[in-house]
DNA sequence: TAGGTCCGCGATACAATCGG
DNA sequence: CCGATTGTATCGCGGACCTA
């Protein structure tokens, strides 16, 4: 086969999320965090019917949807919580029959159960009658789906670890710090930029209406850090940074203490947990 | 003396500059 | 470009003083 399987690693500003696709007629396949799962809502293939596995430590669920992944992902957040990575996959075209899915559901489950992996499914998956041509469609999928995962990914399905960080996380010696705010992981070259990628997402997914008390009507201020323009001292230093793809410049000349208070504002503002360490 | 206003001072926040 | 420091501004609260 000749094919020319297409990766497309899904980055908003910086490396701050983990969803990644893979591409290769007629599939596709979907490698997310668990923290990502708001994002995953803007793919089209996670509204898609689709087979996708939960993954934590040593545990799996194998799990199937009909209409759209992401409706049974979320269903998944809020009752499961041993999960934190998730590989899904389907047809671009959205061509896969409920007897095809629950083909693959139970294949993959009998395939998982045989290693040394804890399932964490109840039961062998639906036996629904599946007619010679969709079974051997389904089977070629799955296999496809492997080799992809295999060869452009690097990832193994029935391996312990199938999409371990690939190790550049490791240098966490030197690069302590981060933010962990609502559930999702920030890290960066300096506190300033981590500041700054925080807020971004703040502005983008949370209400403005929360962050009144924090919006200046121009120029930004040490308190009211957003604002509409951007601030420059009588020296000429740039005191504000402007967050891309909104129309807001924030206030970024903080020590790393009042970052961090900022930050605590924020949070506190958007009643959102948060985990601070600069 | 109760109630109200205002002043002063310590604490906190700000903005700019300075040093890696 | 990053983060800390520092001089200045602002806030907030207790207490003194005034008045009815």
């Amino acid at each position: 086969m000749n094919y020319m399987p297409r990766h497309i690693f899904i980055s908003q500003e910086s490396t701050n999320d983990h969803i990644s696709i893979f591409y290769n007629e007629p599939i596709f396949i979907v490698t997310a965090d668990k923290n990502d799962l708001a994002k995953l809502s803007l793919l089209d293939e996670a509204h898609k019917p689709g087979i996708y596995i939960l993954i934590g430590h040593q545990r799996r669920y194998i799990g199937q949807a009909s209409s759209a992944t992401f409706t049974r992902l979320q269903q998944h957040n809020l009752h499961k919580d041993w999960w934190n990575k998730v590989i899904f996959f389907g047809r671009e075209d959205g061509h896969l029959s409920k007897a095809q899915l629950d083909y693959l559901e139970s294949e993959l489950i009998e395939e998982f159960a045989q290693t040394s992996l804890v399932l964490d499914n109840n039961t062998q998956g639906n036996i629904s009658y599946i007619d010679k041509l969709g079974k051997i469609t389904a089977k070629a999928l799955l296999v496809q789906v492997k080799d992809t995962l295999a060869n452009i990914a690097n990832i193994d399905l029935l391996e312990e670890n199938p999409i371990e960080e690939n190790e550049p996380e490791e240098n966490n010696d030197t690069d302590q710090k981060f933010v962990n705010y609502n559930g999702k992981k920030y890290t960066g070259p300096s506190a300033r930029q981590i500041f700054i990628t925080v807020i971004t997402d703040v502005l983008k997914f949370e209400s403005l209406a929360l962050l009144t008390p924090l919006i200046s009507d121009n120029e930004p201020n040490t308190v009211k850090f957003i604002g509409t323009t951007a601030r420059i001292s009588k020296s000429g230093t740039e005191l504000t940074k402007k967050v891309n793809g909104t129309p807001y410049h924030i206030y970024i000349n903080y020590s790393k203490d009042m970052l961090r208070k900022r930050l605590e504002v924020v949070a506190k503002a958007t009643e959102k947990p948060i985990d601070i360490q600069l």
